[in-house]
DNA sequence: GTTTATGCAAATTCTTTGCAATACT
DNA sequence: AGTATTGCAAAGAATTTGCATAAAC
């Protein structure tokens, strides 16, 4: 089973309250978050560079990744914690221009892009934007 | 032709030295450009105010687009000129990990995705991330 | 002449860094 | 006990706002 705790130790890192409680977060919301989501939703519980920092750590230790987002904040999501081995990041994540929220579309795979000559590909990230099934 | 002041013109804005050089900018490089490439570039010619005004003007208007990034920078790029009524915003893009351009590759047409029910599409941005044919 | 854009100053917001105190293993 | 993490203060970037001056049409 996949728990904050057994998610941080099999990344060898220090069981702490702040980085229990923002895996929690990317755990219920099966969405991306922003710095200030967490901010917003853990209320002031945590010191706002401590959340910079986990993030960072996260995402060094490749407990997290980035995903894109035209809104200028930089939104974060769990890296599946299935593929341990084929550190894949092909991503399909979608926007909703009225809620704002970003999911990660898992059951879609990515096709395959033909690139031009001296072009060597290693991650790709599609972003698809319009409206949700909720704000529909 | 395709000039600035071709493109001031067509999109009702008024032609001054700071968006004329901007859009020289855009229109030579044929790469994403974020606020401080262009602060670099046009050395302190303009006030950092008014290159910030101008590209959000220029995004208002839709003479430029943003161009995703996972670097936290907002990029921008020309608009196609050409289809101006059809106003579709397919993008692929390819960011060099090397030298950090993102080029927009024209060439390249986005397949087709099919969405899950009650998902409505209305743009798409593929970012290609990898090695870019001159630092290869 | 009227409207819009620019420059400057200053305010906000976002992110990083240093260091002592605290918590984890 | 030893090492890593946190909180606080403060520094440094990035971005926005107000207002008077200057430029475009």
């Amino acid at each position: 089973m996949v728990t904050p705790d057994s998610i941080l130790l099999s990344h060898k890192l220090r069981v702490t309250d702040c980085r229990v409680d923002i895996i929690h977060q990317f755990l219920d919301k099966q969405v991306a978050l922003a710095h200030a989501d967490l901010e917003d939703t853990l209320n002031n519980k945590f010191d706002r560079v401590t959340i910079y920092r986990t993030l960072k750590t996260f995402l060094d230790k490749d407990l997290i990744h980035k995903v894109l987002d035209d809104s200028g904040a930089t939104k974060y999501a769990l890296c599946s914690q299935d593929d341990h081995h084929d550190h894949s990041h092909e991503h399909v994540h979608f926007k909703c221009e009225i809620c704002g929220e970003t999911t990660c579309l898992e059951s879609i795979s990515l096709p395959a892009i033909k690139l031009p000559t001296g072009f060597l590909k290693k991650e790709m990230n599609l972003l698809v934007q319009g409206i949700c099934e909720k704000c529909h």
